[in-house]
DNA sequence: TAGAATTTTCAGAAATTTCTGAAGCTTTAG
DNA sequence: CTAAAGCTTCAGAAATTTCTGAAAATTCTA
């Protein structure tokens, strides 16, 4: 298991962004082996390329496989398991992102609902109130709109992400004079 | 400085999620309790009101200063300095989501970028070599896309939003009969 | 079923991040 | 200019996260 400078450099480089991804140094190393890398790896494999313990990966493994991110296989005549990327580069990616809308937006939106529910209680602090408001319909939308984004099928997804500025023209069409009467559900 | 149970729930909620977000629990408390309390407040507010150290504030106001999420201001007669949310709750979150795109896609762009322009050198490796630009095409575009929403006005990002999953729709103005021959490019 | 091969677990070690608090710097009032 | 008020810095302490490695558990072969 010697790998390229290049792999090695993507390998460390992906340990390195893990924290900010939402996972940590091992993790993002294995997944990035196990993407570049065009054969399935076993525990061994992985913890002599990154220079880790045994225990660490498989610790990862299990991680990434509870993300779904990647699965096990077997090889004949090999008692070892195998692992490998469980989709494309994209399907990663929506995996990652979904994630993270769960990790990074839920719990807030599920207390500020709590809080905003018994406000009728407390009477004063009306300008505290008011922002939480503020904050919760922010994020009420951003949770929206990331989870019609999670909705869509990979090909309309993939038009709207090239679309870039283009999707601001189009807008313009949808809003026209005629605001359509159905507003807030 | 004596915090309504809710508003001390949020402050302590923002400094858990601080992490996610991209900063540590001090600079997510200051922050919140900033954003949520109707006056600016000086540091030893801060510090008294999250019960921190006044250095772990001062270093918690520097950050936020940075990013442009808050600014100092002076009271008449007092030479304490105070300090208030720079802008709305949408500039906040458009801030944040800017300083994540930057922290969280350009470092890596920039080494694929690099890796895939020295990749002519090395000739095998072509596996590996086919992963890195799917890769990097994935994250150019999820670059492009952010940037496009970042230059957005907000009106136009606050349409789009509140579509949610509207948008797949008009996106089928775009696409019609005609599917273009291209696949993969 | 025995036992060898492989994987998982987890207590404590190592590394990293965050926080404190006192020293020192800057600003302002007098 | 002096001194008090206020702010910042940063070395080391505390807290948190990650990693190791040996023991335990599981799986497979014969």
């Amino acid at each position: 298991m010697k790998l390229s400078d290049s792999s090695q450099a993507l390998v460390l480089h992906f340990g390195e962004m893990g924290s900010r991804w939402g996972f940590n140094r091992t993790v993002g190393q294995i997944l990035a082996l196990l993407t570049i890398h065009p054969e399935p790896l076993n525990a061994d494999h992985l913890a002599e390329a990154l220079h880790v313990s045994r225990g660490n990966v498989s610790m990862g493994l299990k991680e990434l496989q509870a993300w779904r991110l990647i699965e096990r296989q077997h090889q004949p005549g090999d008692r070892k398991e195998y692992f490998t990327p469980s989709g494309s580069i994209w399907d990663m990616a929506r995996i990652v992102f979904e994630e993270r809308r769960k990790r990074e937006l839920d719990p807030t939106l599920s207390l500020l609902r709590q809080q905003l529910l018994s406000a009728s209680e407390d009477s004063g602090a009306d300008y505290t109130q008011a922002k939480m408001q503020e904050i919760y319909d922010l994020l009420e939308q951003l949770n929206t709109f990331a989870n019609s984004l999670h909705d869509m099928e990979p090909e309309r997804l993939k038009k709207l992400m090239s679309m870039g500025a283009g999707v601001s023209k189009v807008l313009n069409f949808g809003s026209k004079k005629k605001s359509s009467p159905s507003s807030a559900s």
